[in-house]
DNA sequence: CGGCCATCCTGCACGC
DNA sequence: TGCGTGCAGGATGGCC
């Protein structure tokens, strides 16, 4: 599932390839995929002038407004056309496509106007120069509800997902339960850390990096085997051997080592 | 306010 | 072998 680095190399990717093109046609083999359903005529004979992320949304700006799609679980972009489960079909002037494909339909492309606006409820870029320790500590401060799903909350910081979620708190030696507004500022040092180096080191190792953990889909690339906690329950840690544990958080599959993470409340 | 839950989808794992 | 059931998850919205 793409988390914030693949989002990433998406758009980088997309800078190479489809900025300057025209967009002739519009076809959306599943409507609930794009919305408004009246974005035809605002949309059609403009040119995209540049791509780019916040968060985990991809924005691709036209001469005038913008589309802006969220992969969520499975959504991909390609000029390659997939045989299954595509939702939304751009066509281009020079004869090129992108194809939105998303085998469990959660993905979602909007227009808008002003996607600046669209996107204003979101937190903090997590490797922004804005987003220092001491911002951290800020936002942390006061906080009475459990880290974990704080951190998963996009309005609260924008951008972390379930796994790198669960991989920075195992970094940062914090439990995932633990009260956030009662974390020390050592603590809180090592967190932003930890959330900063697995962003980018991700971020870098973007070629290869698939972290689709659905049951059988095969880990490919570097990245998975930089994962210590998440997808290893019952396996020894990897610093000091206890069992990782699994318990459900938000909802939210959560994993952890009980001996390495400590419960701050 | 915090913590739940359902919703949307599909493919795969698992148990019988 | 084959079928039914449950699980996975990002974000939103509703409820208590």
């Amino acid at each position: 599932m793409p988390e914030l680095p693949e989002v990433e190399t998406v758009v980088r990717g997309l800078q190479e390839t489809i900025v300057g093109e025209t967009l002739i046609d519009l076809e959306i083999p599943w409507e609930k995929a794009f919305s408004p359903d009246d974005a035809y005529d605002s949309l059609m004979g403009k040119t995209i002038t540049t791509v780019s992320r916040r968060a985990k949304f991809i924005i691709i700006e036209f001469e005038k407004g913008a589309l802006v799609v969220h992969l969520r679980m499975t959504g991909k972009l390609t000029p390659v056309y997939p045989e299954k489960h595509v939702t939304v079909i751009l066509h281009f002037q020079s004869g090129n496509a992108l194809y939105f494909q998303d085998m469990r339909k959660f993905g979602r492309m909007v227009y808008t106007d002003d996607p600046q606006n669209l996107l204003s409820h979101l937190g903090p870029e997590p490797l922004s120069a804005e987003f220092t320790p001491t911002l951290f500590w800020t936002m942390l401060k006061g906080r009475k509800q459990k880290l974990k799903p704080l951190l998963l909350d996009q309005t609260f910081l924008a951008g972390l997902g379930n796994i790198y979620v669960d991989e920075a708190l195992f970094q940062a030696g914090i439990h995932p339960e633990s009260k956030a507004g009662s974390i020390p500022w050592k603590n809180i040092q090592s967190l932003h850390g930890a959330i900063q180096s697995i962003l980018s080191r991700s971020i870098e190792a973007q070629g290869t990096t698939i972290l689709n953990f659905s049951h059988g889909d095969n880990l490919s690339g570097t990245f998975q085997t930089a994962l210590q906690v998440y997808g290893r329950k019952d396996e020894p840690c990897i610093v000091c051997e206890t069992a990782i544990k699994k318990i459900k958080l938000a909802q939210r599959g959560t994993h952890f080592c009980p001996g390495c993470q400590r419960m701050y409340l």
